[in-house]
DNA sequence: ACCTAAGTATACCGTCAAGTATACTTTGGC
DNA sequence: GCCAAAGTATACTTGACGGTATACTTAGGT
């Protein structure tokens, strides 16, 4: 049975995430990318002109499946407090979760041979979410848009880096996320992410 | 001529260590490294049994190195912000250094191959300056022990994270360091550092 | 002086994987 | 129904690299 045209491109990018994700660049074999895609090696080649591209239309492929989930939904409620919490628990939990884990530890291998993918892995997701942030503080908060912008990358700094860090380093246990649901999960603690937001908030409104 | 022992373990890691982060893991080819470093393939296998081995010891090797430059060297002075200020602008100077951020991505590209030498890369690293942080907050500053932890993670994230995650995903110019020099050099702005250090100092004594 | 451990020089083996060649089959538009 | 494009099946080429074998040289303790 042959399947063609997108739903093909679609099982190879998929495939060729997991075999990338598991074995790295230059562990993964075209072959076994392949066998895993359902097809042969001279299919892949006739969509992906070699391995480097495959590569690079990957990590196309997870910037555009992460970003969708960092989206700013219009049920986190109007009390910005709490907006804020859910937000930000969200974007932990995912940056986290095992697969986001091992997509950063993929690009970062491979910033040497491909500056572009990690950079704009790390604009996409990062920059993103910080854009989203400040542009909430001065939408629905009036904050001053220098401030906003100081505040937004404050908080990450404070929720986000020290967890993600660990768990890019291996130091925290592995988290999996099964559900598509909007609300953080049990894997976040939204104590320290209620503070830190409380905080912050303080501080840009007394600017 | 030949250079025996210690010497040439030396050369060996010091050899292996420039190959592994230039190419990585998997591209980098025992010839090469017998080649860096004047020697042959042979002599290689005869000090470390294998690849893996050789990588771990350079793991190892390099942890040590980076870490004697995080002391908490007496010449800061007396006056607890000015020292701490100090401290975390050569430790952000330190990791942002591109020797760290490719030796940082070379653990993390084998972290599934090698979790121990990612996760003791951090722990050596990022664990060791936390603790140092938090004895001086208590001893110095008759901070209470947790609230010392509390805030040597806080102020870490503030002025570390940042810079470093983004310095990670080569989102920012690589950083070259030559001299030794225990002052933080040009290439860190102490302004928010020393923000930082003011506010996290007022909000542990407050408590 | 000499003997052994350490190092050198160089060739070699087996394996694995990127990418290609060749011949065949299926699909869908006309 | 036919034909071109897309996909399949499988074998092949080529090169790299981890690790080993063999024969030789040097250094240093006694």
């Amino acid at each position: 049975m042959q399947r063609r045209g997108d739903d093909l491109r679609d099982r190879i990018l998929s495939a060729a995430k997991d075999v990338f994700l598991a074995h790295g660049f230059d562990r993964a074999s075209m072959d076994l990318i392949a066998e895993k895609a359902d097809t042969t090696k001279r299919t892949l080649y006739a969509h992906f002109e070699s391995k480097e591209k495959l590569f690079l239309a990957i990590v196309d492929y997870t910037r555009g499946l992460l970003a969708a989930r960092l989206k700013f939904p219009a049920d986190y409620g109007d009390d910005p407090d709490h907006a804020l919490v859910l937000f930000c628990g969200r974007f932990l939990e995912t940056m986290i979760w095992n697969r986001s884990i091992r997509m950063c530890r993929l690009t970062l291998a491979e910033a040497g041979r491909f500056p572009d993918g990690a950079a704009l892995f790390h604009e996409a997701i990062f920059g993103t979410v910080q854009d989203r942030l400040a542009t909430y503080l001065r939408e629905r908060l009036a904050v001053p848009k220098s401030t906003a912008t100081r505040a937004a990358v404050d908080l990450l700094g404070r929720i986000l880096y020290p967890r993600f860090t660990r768990a890019l380093f291996g130091a925290e246990p592995e988290v999996e996320l099964h559900d598509d649901a909007a609300q953080p999960s049990e894997h976040v603690d939204l104590k320290p992410i209620r503070a830190a937001v409380a905080e912050t908030l303080r501080a840009a409104r007394a600017r």
